[in-house]
DNA sequence: CATTTACTGACTAATCTTGACCATTATTTT
DNA sequence: AAAATAATGGTCAAGATTAGTCAGTAAATG
């Protein structure tokens, strides 16, 4: 149970401090200081955990006063958030980023448990797998695709 | 049956440590120097014990921090009426027999109306569609038996 | 003796951590 | 102003740290 990296220390501070607050500004460097890495990793824990596909939106400055911002979104309701997510679903899509739009759908409650295991099982590596990677990850994007349209447009 | 292999020990080590909780994670290298045995016999310990028949579920997480989870999940009592229709499947099926799948379960009250519409694009002829007639039929039996592989248990 | 099950280890893959170097913005100096 | 300097954050690749795969060998079983 004492598995955790850094990185998942590091998340769940900021989801901490993040709390019920539609966002948070941070200082990369004292983020860094405090858990005592390199600022870089902030980074790392940023593009791997805090992405659209997680439900969240990450602005920064760079310079004097710079901060990174970090702003959780809803992914069906607002047309800008759907657009960067289609956007980076494109026309195909990794499994790993799939599986986290999923469990955002179902962290906002779009989709029940059971609805998001079933949409899981669909959108997996051994499902799709069709022996060539790149058709897999378009297959993906399209039952994806289809799967959000319907829940977009169904209630 | 007499003599206990150490797969059969280590086995009944996890199911210890599993005791009445839903779930434990482990690490692989800790088990196998525990055990004195090469990291990969833990992996061959869970792919012959702690499968989906067997009511577990396996999930894990490479590099730093990485972890094997251990998993207990409930088989359900659908599975007389999920096994014969996985068997009607094969290894090819066409939209419209899909679709009667699907509209089975429903009436069976396996799954619900929302459940049932997920399924029903994951499967569609346009969500499907990869220029092959053949091959989509085939992709399209993988992804019905894995939705229906998928409902014969809860997490 | 034949077949199934268990075990091993070399190789592969995924994830995390670090640091050197780059880019941008604000502030101070000339 | 323009130029220099300071104060931020960004990128990327190498190395570290896990787990996974697979094929070959050994052991157990019938």
């Amino acid at each position: 149970m004492e598995n955790k990296s850094i990185s998942d220390v590091i998340e769940a501070y900021l989801k901490e401090i993040l709390g019920n607050s539609a966002q948070i500004e941070i200082r990369r460097s004292e983020i860094a200081n405090h858990f005592d890495v390199v600022p870089s990793q902030i980074n790392y824990v940023i593009k791997t955990r805090f992405t659209i596909q997680n439900g969240y939106l990450v602005k920064s400055k760079r310079g004097g006063g710079g901060y990174i911002r970090i702003e959780r979104v809803n992914l069906l309701d607002n047309v800008d958030v759907l657009n960067s997510l289609i956007q980076a679903i494109g026309d195909s899509i990794r499994e790993r980023d799939a599986f986290a739009i999923v469990q955002t759908l179902y962290d906002e409650k779009v989709i029940t448990r059971r609805e998001g295991d079933l949409m899981l099982v669909a959108l997996s590596k051994q499902t799709l797998d069709v022996g060539n990677t790149t058709v897999e990850a378009q297959l993906r994007a399209r039952v994806l695709a289809s799967l959000l349209n319907r829940l977009r447009y169904e209630s």
